[in-house]
DNA sequence: CGATACCAAGCAAGCGCTTGGTTTGTAAAT
DNA sequence: ATTTACAAACCAAGCGCTTGCTTGGTATCG
């Protein structure tokens, strides 16, 4: 079960779909280094000369693909979603039993936070508050369909009886535990996701009776 | 074991000493302002007009209180530390074993979030770019103090076996769930704090064997 | 030829912060 | 009890700079 190269598969088929830019066009390169500037320094932060000069283009020439700065917020929080929902969908469908899919669940979200979509995650949990009213709500459409997927492995594990706290509370906790992990976890620190994802069984006390 | 009433003990004797600045003051209402300003808009689109306007006065008259702006978001971070570090610390030593004391740590900072100081406390963790190196370091050694607290016991619970996960990265998911209640939980919901502590508990499987 | 992608220049607005001068609070001197 | 002295707290005005974005024109390419 590689991610990694999974995640190029779904990317691809989502690229043909129109859903995501592609990496390599004008549009796409911008959104990866906007990800990247708006991680790294903040949305207010970031200048659209910021944005121009880091694909080498003028400030002005910016708007030809992006009527304001906030659109490109935007369109980096999206296609993040799109892309993310996709490969976690994927990946439950790999998996068997509801442990299974937490685990793929766990490891899968640490992959989007720790991996190639890194940044714009980051800015998806970050620099929530810079987008406007509508923009919030248009990307919370978007999330709610990807927390389903978490809730009702959650409420069937609760269930069986196998987790104790509320699944509402507990997603809300792996959600603020595992996000927080873009702040300190290094992947050269030898410690792999598959690790982490170990630890955070171990934490909910899943480690110890194997279905 | 009111943390309220403790916490407005332990506020007096840090105003007495200088290290927390009286809240009824000038400069200690308006670094109440800037932390519900600051946590609600963000520090960069949060202005020096906006800043004065909370408090009544004009924007230049601000800097006689403070040379920068900086460096009112500086003083909410070293003064919300100072205090929850004290808070804490009497939590702790009121706490007996070290379950007892994980459950003090728990519910304090899920105080320290979501009552009085909350603004102050969603602004260390969230607007932490916005400082200067010089800014962020100072904080920083602030924070080792009060992390400290946490480690201690974390790694002493796992000696005993009680929880299996390593403590470092227990402490740090734990920062991470704790931290983004922030951004869902309300009091008016049905929950108490000391509910929600009680989740969290059981979320790590400590609720079933009891010391 | 027409659309797409870009540049060069700059505008209006808002930003943090400064300046010079006035009011207010306080406490010693008369 | 009133005056004097002086620092702290504040205002009114605005400076210099940066910001997001616009405009009019020029390459590039199928």
């Amino acid at each position: 079960m590689n991610l990694t190269v999974n995640q190029n598969v779904i990317l691809e088929s989502l690229v043909a779909d129109n859903l995501v830019s592609d990496p390599s066009s004008a549009r796409g390169r911008l959104l990866k280094e906007a990800a990247r500037l708006f991680r790294d320094k903040g949305y207010e932060r970031t200048t659209v000369r910021d944005l121009a000069a880091a694909v080498g283009i003028q400030s002005g020439s910016l708007f030809h693909h992006f009527r304001t700065k906030e659109e490109i917020l935007k369109a980096v929080m999206v296609e993040t979603i799109q892309l993310n929902t996709a490969v976690m969908q994927g990946a439950m469908d790999q998996a068997e039993t509801d442990r299974d899919k937490l685990h793929a669940l766990i490891l899968s979200e640490l992959e989007s936070i720790n991996g190639q979509t890194g940044e714009a995650m980051a800015v998806l949990v970050y620099e929530w508050r810079s987008l406007s009213k509508e923009g919030q709500e248009e990307v919370l459409a978007l999330r709610d369909i990807y927390e389903q997927l978490w809730l009702d492995v959650l409420t069937s594990l609760a269930a069986q009886g196998v987790i104790r706290a509320d699944p509402f509370v507990t997603r809300r906790m792996l959600t603020g535990a595992l996000s927080w992990t873009v702040t300190w976890y290094r992947v050269d620190g030898g410690m792999t996701l598959s690790d982490l994802t170990g630890q955070v069984i171990a934490m909910l006390g899943l480690d110890q009776k194997p279905s």
